[in-house]
DNA sequence: AAATGTATTAAACAATTGTTCAAAAATAAT
DNA sequence: ATTATTTTTGAACAATTGTTTAATACATTT
């Protein structure tokens, strides 16, 4: 890294903790502070998330959150941005494989994005709630990992339409896969809390979905 | 009634700002402050909305939130039943109907869902968030105003599938038809931000999903 | 052991928060 | 016009916020 890099030098405080050595192998604190920082702002999001609420998590002093990350913007931002590439890049791989049929994404991108979501259900509400009012930073992340209409899943759905091989609008089936994939995960409190299902229930339907799904899908196509 | 009440547009940019300006000068105070709550609320969120912000928005002193509403919580938790009566009771009335089909349920849904999420984009994050942690009070309201296993539609699903005239099971049917029609809408500032679509496409892809996720749901049927 | 650098703590900071309250202004009732 | 009631205002409040800073504890290097 350039130390020396007259930019940086300018601001010789924030750089000295920016660039401090990690040669320590105990350093657990600034990772307990990252992991508390994700449980909590995933929980309750920035406004609601205070520095100390994210210290008590992590069992350690509040003035650390800031020695570590110099403010609480710049910690949601990391935070933020690791979300989106958790949600988006598993998949991003495997719309980009030149080696898959359309019909082989959907089947790998069913299973991988709802075992996503059932170790991390909060994610969707949290990074949508992110997006509508991101940052630069934020929305760079986003690009980097847009699949829906750069990926070459896309391409090929784009080329079976030109050809009359495919009923759906390339666009359309896209909104469809995600959207049946995604909002139960996003509404799910409205499920449990209104009695319609229990926890158990909803998981065993997640479950049934990713290979219904694929099946609901191919009918539209 | 119906003056302020979420009066904004899918370009909530350009409406908000034009919107806001224009106040009706004859509304009472009290009227005033809880459309601007609306407003606030519905793009900020309860922790990122002060006091302050909403008589701002509503070019009112202050002090006359508490004096009309006594907390702001207990203004949140209007604006949030009121969302979600907006959100629900419209589908509900349609689904319930016992002298239409399911096919013509599904359709007239569609079309009054997207409709009214065209002029109310934000309504489902916001609900959403809301739900998520949410009071006896705001529970209460959704067990009233739900619609997902209690209703007439649900109940003229399960018969036909207990006869084998209904290939999906009747939860997977409403979770389809829900998320297609929703999460474009809690999704759309990911594909806004991303220079994937502009406000216009949108637009025009929600209108054709009026038409085509009856189709699409029928397939699964 | 001494010196140096890093990690951690506690205290303090100004700013902002929701809420209250008494006085003032406006309106209604007598 | 006088009184009574309601509405509006501005100031004040205690609590909480993110951030900074100086002092202390710990670790590593010399």
């Amino acid at each position: 890294m350039e130390n020396g890099s007259y930019i940086c030098a300018v601001n010789s405080i924030d750089m000295a903790k920016a660039t401090r050595k990690k040669k320590d192998p105990d350093a657990s604190a600034e990772e307990k502070i990252l992991s508390a920082a994700r449980a909590v702002f995933t929980r309750n999001g920035y406004a609601a998330t205070t520095v100390r609420d994210i210290a008590a998590e992590a069992d350690l002093n509040f003035s650390l959150v800031n020695y570590y990350f110099r403010s609480k913007e710049k910690l949601y931002d990391l935070v933020m941005k690791d979300a989106i590439r958790q949600l988006l890049s598993g998949i991003k791989d495997v719309l980009n494989d030149v080696h898959t049929t359309p019909e082989e994404k959907i089947d790998l991108v069913c299973v991988g994005w709802i075992d996503m979501l059932l170790v991390h259900p909060d994610l969707p509400l949290f990074v949508m709630n992110g997006v509508a009012n991101s940052s630069n930073d934020i929305t760079k992340e986003l690009v980097e990992n847009n699949v829906f209409l750069t990926s070459y899943f896309v391409k090929q759905l784009m080329e079976l339409h030109g050809k009359g091989k495919l009923k759906i609008a390339p666009l359309h089936l896209v909104m469809n896969l995600v959207s049946m994939l995604t909002l139960p995960f996003v509404a799910r409190h409205l499920l449990l809390k209104t009695g319609a299902i229990d926890m158990k229930i909803f998981k065993a339907m997640m479950e049934e979905r990713k290979t219904q799904i694929p099946g609901w899908i191919k009918l539209m196509m």
